[in-house]
RNA sequence: GGGUCGGUGGUCGAGUGGUUAAUGGCACCGGACUGUAAAUUCGGCUCGCGAAAGCGAUACGCAGGUUCAAAUCCUGCCCGGCCCA
């Protein structure tokens, strides 16, 4: 724990880059009461990979870890279970027992890359919202009104649109505002699409008899398209457990006024060499293309090391932009295919094998270099042989 | 509960009895180009069999029906929006 910042410069120092903090001064006044702050992030188990958008609020959390506050991460399994709004503005089907044991498996070794977990507290909200009555629950519906409800833009704009809306979309916000309750926290950290759910919880705590928490919103990173959010769902993400190749080649794939962005978000550099990026950028001295490939490094060197992170560059280096055939690359036994359209779909490089044939239509087919014109050619290679489909999937084919 | 409009391919959205997997946008895949997996541009985008021309299967909420022929008409059911109660 720093003991020579002032607790003011304390919680500048631990908001640093963040959207919204529902206060800093509050903070900052918890701070100056010497305890442990208790801090948490609630997670829903919806999908079991988490990705370098997620990592930016992971990083928050372990920032507080660091300064000697007790950090909570919070799995929502019960809230999962249920069914929640989903910003993709379509009602999320509720997960089973058995997807969210799956994916909350997965959830701690991948927070781990950015938390430390040993110093964290792993919770469950099944541990107190699935005790409430419904009694319980009506007391606590009856402290939100539907205007305020409304207020919160997507259910605003799905009202508008006549987008349904189910009534349990609106108890979610208050069963994350009981998260708080129950815990009795002083901190809620989440993305910036969660202020709403967050800033809901204060007026419940000071019900409870409790001190409001203090929201701190971090921004959401904009996927690789540049234009909506990362998620998953929507294909645009990079994996918090992807490999060093992917992960190097979609960062590069961004688009170039976003690489201040990721330089910032996903690679972490500091807000000074950030602003110096930008200003090189804006003014020409320096190459988007070098500035990307410094950014995708030290991405992959975060979850994969040094070796793997130039290893990745390397490789991006020969095959992508030398269109070189790599020199490692899987190994697939023919099995008894005969023809190459089938060798395509075995190596899993296309769904079907008329999908196979239209890749050889149109050019994308190599067998060691050489394009293959005929969609309907045999394998003729009597020795191990590789097949490229497109500029960056290969295998080599042992007969 | 009543009225009314609607449910189309990954997605949005045309299409209202007849060469046809179904216009178009987006997404996705590929070619060219490029510092780039950006932009642009061209092409592709249900599956199986066949060397190929082709043949066959499945598809417009679900189940039936009318018809030589239905995403398109009829009946029932399921789901949703809006208005009224």
């Amino acid at each position: 724990m720093t003991t020579t910042r002032t607790p003011r410069e304390r919680a500048a120092f631990l908001t640093d880059g963040c959207d919204h903090v529902e206060t800093l001064s509050e903070l900052a006044q918890r701070l100056e009461t010497g305890r442990p702050l208790r801090v948490y992030l609630g997670l829903d188990p919806t999908s079991a990979d988490l990705h370098i958008g997620h990592a930016v609020v992971l990083r928050l959390l372990q920032r507080f870890v660091e300064d000697g506050h007790d950090v909570i991460l919070l799995i929502g399994d019960f809230t999962a279970r249920i069914g929640d709004p989903s910003g993709r503005n379509a009602l999320r089907p509720p997960l089973s027992t058995e997807q969210i044991e799956a994916n909350m498996q997965t959830y701690a070794a991948q927070a781990g890359k950015v938390l430390d977990m040993s110093r964290v507290t792993l919770r469950y909200n099944s541990e107190w919202l699935s005790k409430l009555t419904f009694s319980d629950i009506y007391k606590l519906l009856s402290q939100t009104t539907v205007a305020q409800m409304l207020e919160r833009n997507d259910f605003k704009q799905r009202y508008e649109n006549g987008t349904p809306i189910a009534l349990h979309e609106f108890v979610y916000p208050v069963a994350v505002a009981y998260d708080s309750v129950a815990m009795n926290v002083d901190v809620e950290l989440g993305g910036s699409d969660q202020l709403f759910n967050l800033l809901i919880s204060r007026p419940y705590q000071v019900h409870a008899g409790q001190l409001p928490e203090i929201c701190i919103t971090v921004p959401l990173l904009e996927g690789l398209d540049g234009e909506k959010k990362m998620s998953k769902s929507l294909g645009n993400h990079i994996g918090l457990t992807d490999p060093p190749n992917d992960m190097f080649g979609k960062t590069m794939s961004i688009p170039d006024r976003l690489i201040p962005r990721y330089a910032r978000l996903a690679a972490w550099w500091p807000a000074e060499r950030v602003a110096e990026l930008e200003a090189g950028l804006a003014a020409g001295r320096v190459s988007p293309m070098d500035e990307k490939k410094r950014i995708a490094e030290d991405l992959v060197t975060m979850y994969h090391g040094r070796d793997a992170a130039r290893t990745a560059r390397d490789w991006f280096e020969r095959t992508i932009q030398r269109r070189e055939i790599p020199a490692e690359m899987p190994e697939l036994p023919l099995g008894g295919h005969s023809k190459v359209a089938d060798v395509i779909v075995a190596a899993k490089f296309a769904e079907s094998k008329r999908a196979a044939a239209r890749l050889i239509g149109e050019g994308a087919v190599k067998i060691d270099g050489a394009v293959v014109e005929d969609p309907a050619a045999r394998w003729t290679a009597t020795g191990p042989a590789v097949l490229q489909v497109g500029s960056r999937k290969f295998v080599r084919v042992i007969p």
